[in-house]
DNA sequence: AAAAATTTTTAGATTTGTCTAAAATAATTT
DNA sequence: AAATTATTTTAGACAAATCTAAAAATTTTT
């Protein structure tokens, strides 16, 4: 079955907000998707005569096992895409967003598996958020951000997205490698810099945008 | 200046159909995008608050300098992105053609120049067309179709200008593809078919009208 | 140069996705 | 539990892109 960009756009937004359990409502979706209630509405009704969700006027709504099946077929272009403009067109991993959102919408089964192929079969995408499999098989494995891990949470380095000379210098200087357990200390609101604790090396700080491109595996989680 | 998909695939197919100085008409391109000649009419009238084309009611249309630019930058689209599904993810060159066509409405101008470099700037596409460089400066060449070509004289097949289905199936029947060396040994005037030799292949007959559709470089030229 | 045929345009309808404003329903406060 | 507030839905409108049927303009034929 194929669906317009729109509705394509509302099954990513859903499956975004919707939690384990919980029901999404219509004004939140709107917050999030930048539009108004009413519009959400209309659409709702539409992805409920499609068999898409599970849907109670006035009680909120959750894709069902078919909608699920179909946002991660759609996540899985969105992270595939970005991970081939990082890796081989070598844009910026800040900028791919945007572009990933008109590419993921272009819809041959086929140009995805040949793209996976191509890439290598990537998990984890250029911000760290895993690839969903030809089977919509996410790894559980969390990766995030170093300026996203929760204050005093104990991380596991596991990438960094720019692997500039400048880049690799500062972190050798602070004795960060992949694998490093990892720990932030304080995060400064005013210009996103973190304090940081890395094991057997005293405490230091780093600037926001270092933090954004350096990812670990939210070690807790399982 | 932003367009949408549906602009978009009229300009390219008004540049498809204008020669060097005539004019479109209405029916012409109404049969080409495979509509009706009411919504051409309606498209014109926004094409032209756009200044993207000279049109004069009952008259015909083309065209003018920067519908053309324009043009130019989809069909770049285009065929660098055929030039991608062939030579990186490895995708049949007669089944790129649909997938392409989704892919130029992506546009961003950052995102071209980037695959440019990576494809390595690339001056033919799969089909054996030429594609515009970065200003819209195309590379004219020396094509003639098949049955002009002059008897026992060798030709490469550069491209062909029917790029449906079944004119891909015949073509794989009979071996031809970009870049095949191709000789006419045998031309039937009462119905214009031609017996021809593709190398390393039994000879065989093919229509006049397969041959109008099938282009050649004329190897002698350079 | 009329009549006939063809081509193009207009008029009005339809579909998709959106919107505002008002009405209906649910949740919260008093 | 009644009143107030917040959320959600409906009703009706609009823009983009398309369509059919009819009218208008042009071209061809006689």
């Amino acid at each position: 079955m194929k669906f317009s960009t729109s509705e394509e756009n509302y099954i990513k937004s859903i499956y975004g907000l919707q939690g384990k359990t919980e029901k999404v409502n219509t004004n939140s979706l709107a917050l999030h998707m930048n539009t108004r209630a009413a519009s959400v509405t209309d659409m709702l009704k539409k992805l409920k005569s499609k068999k898409l969700i599970e849907y109670k006027k006035y009680y909120g709504f959750r894709l069902n096992e078919f909608g699920n099946r179909e946002a991660l077929r759609i996540i899985r272009r969105h992270r595939l895409w970005e991970f081939f403009l990082v890796t081989k067109l070598g844009m910026n991993w800040d900028k791919v967003h945007p572009i990933a959102e008109e590419l993921e919408h272009v819809s041959s089964n086929d140009l995805i598996k040949k793209l996976d192929n191509y890439l290598g079969q990537p998990k984890i995408d250029p911000h760290g958020d895993p690839i969903p499999d030809e089977k919509g098989k996410m790894p559980v494995l969390k990766q995030v951000s170093l300026n996203n891990l929760p204050i005093k949470k104990t991380g596991i380095v596991s990438s960094v997205s720019s692997q500039t000379h400048q880049m690799m210098e500062m972190l050798n200087h602070y004795g960060i490698g992949i694998g490093s357990q990892i720990k932030v200390l304080k995060s400064f609101g005013f210009d996103g810099s973190l304090q940081i604790k890395i094991s057997k090396q005293p405490a230091c700080t780093i600037s926001g945008q270092a933090a954004q491109n350096i990812f670990v595996y939210d070690d807790k989680e399982k």
